[in-house]
DNA sequence: TAGACTATTGGCTGCCAATTCAATAGTGTG
DNA sequence: CACACTATTGAATTGGCAGCCAATAGTCTA
């Protein structure tokens, strides 16, 4: 509560005012942030796009270090459920939040013919598990592994039926 | 420090007494564990095992609900590590540790012919963030989802060129 | 057994964090 | 302008935890 009132250039009491508890903070905070970058992820102005160009869009951004921050929320939310349930309950809701757009994106895909499977949420979900994977690693400080460099994008074309490179190159996304 | 002096029905002081700071105590704590489990995932008294069979059982413990508490362990040191350099290099450690110990078998199983990849780092790379994004799950109360369930098979298996399947039920361990 | 060395305790200190609450400042509305 | 309501502060309370140290108990060896 300290640091938070610090960031905002306020006194801890205010925030007790606002926030009964800390769980109560935390979990409002991790909704909130974790919404916000899933819109940043996967924004609903996109979805007139192909289903294939909003994945590649979707998995470019992932892979942005402008998107490190998101690594390590999870990571940290994730490990902070162990003893906070109520935390645990809105990560595992944000979880499927995310795993439904995704799906929705990957079963409109098969239905244009983009991607080829025949269970879409099983591929989201192997497509997610590599993303928490990498994740993992947001708080190391070497360098990463050749071999993860690309990884997601190899995964989502194996399972989604496309060649190889399938979903990489085809955008042309602003540079910041 | 209260909670290990309690766990081990001894005052905090004696704690203090043989460890510096926290931080060592953590570091110390994490490596020693690591390691252990370490030990149990990839027996050295297996060495002389096909490489496809140290594999093959290898996965199968990472799979086994005995070894959930090692995802939590991951988890934990992964995400304290972010204000922890001290801890961060010790992950790094255990992980490159890690890391070597499976390329090892692999490479050996690329050289007997049991798996066929020209780059085994790199494979073992790919499953590690398979294991790595399974963990992140460990504190999840729901039911994994199906699509999880065989996963690190199934990847090990393409990346290893190996046959549906090549990876599983063809060892006997013992129940616990 | 004496003496040295180790293990362990108990208690103290200081720090920092969450939470509460009464008091004050600020804002908008009739 | 007066009044009600909201926002914010300051200070106090509580509690826990890391780190320190002097005192005591225990152990081993010459």
């Amino acid at each position: 509560m300290k640091s938070v009132a610090d960031a905002l250039g306020v006194r801890p009491g205010l925030i007790s005012h606002y926030f009964a508890t800390i769980d109560v903070l935390l979990c409002e905070a991790f909704e909130s942030a974790a919404s916000q970058e899933r819109e940043a992820l996967l924004p609903p102005a996109e979805r007139d796009l192909e289903p294939r160009e909003q994945l590649a869009r979707f998995l470019q951004r992932i892979n942005d270090p402008q998107f490190l921050n998101l690594g390590r929320l999870w990571l940290n939310a994730r490990h902070l459920s162990r003893y906070r349930p109520r935390l645990r309950q809105i990560v595992a809701e944000q979880e499927t939040i995310t795993r439904d757009a995704l799906t929705a994106v990957i079963r409109e895909g098969v239905r244009t013919g983009d991607f080829i499977t025949d269970d879409p949420e099983s591929a989201c979900v192997v497509i997610l598990v590599v993303i928490d994977g990498l994740d993992s690693y947001s708080n190391d400080d070497s360098a990463p592994h050749p071999a993860t460099v690309d990884l997601v994008f190899t995964i989502a074309e194996r399972e989604l039926g496309l060649p190889q490179g399938g979903l990489r190159g085809s955008t042309r996304m602003q540079e910041h």
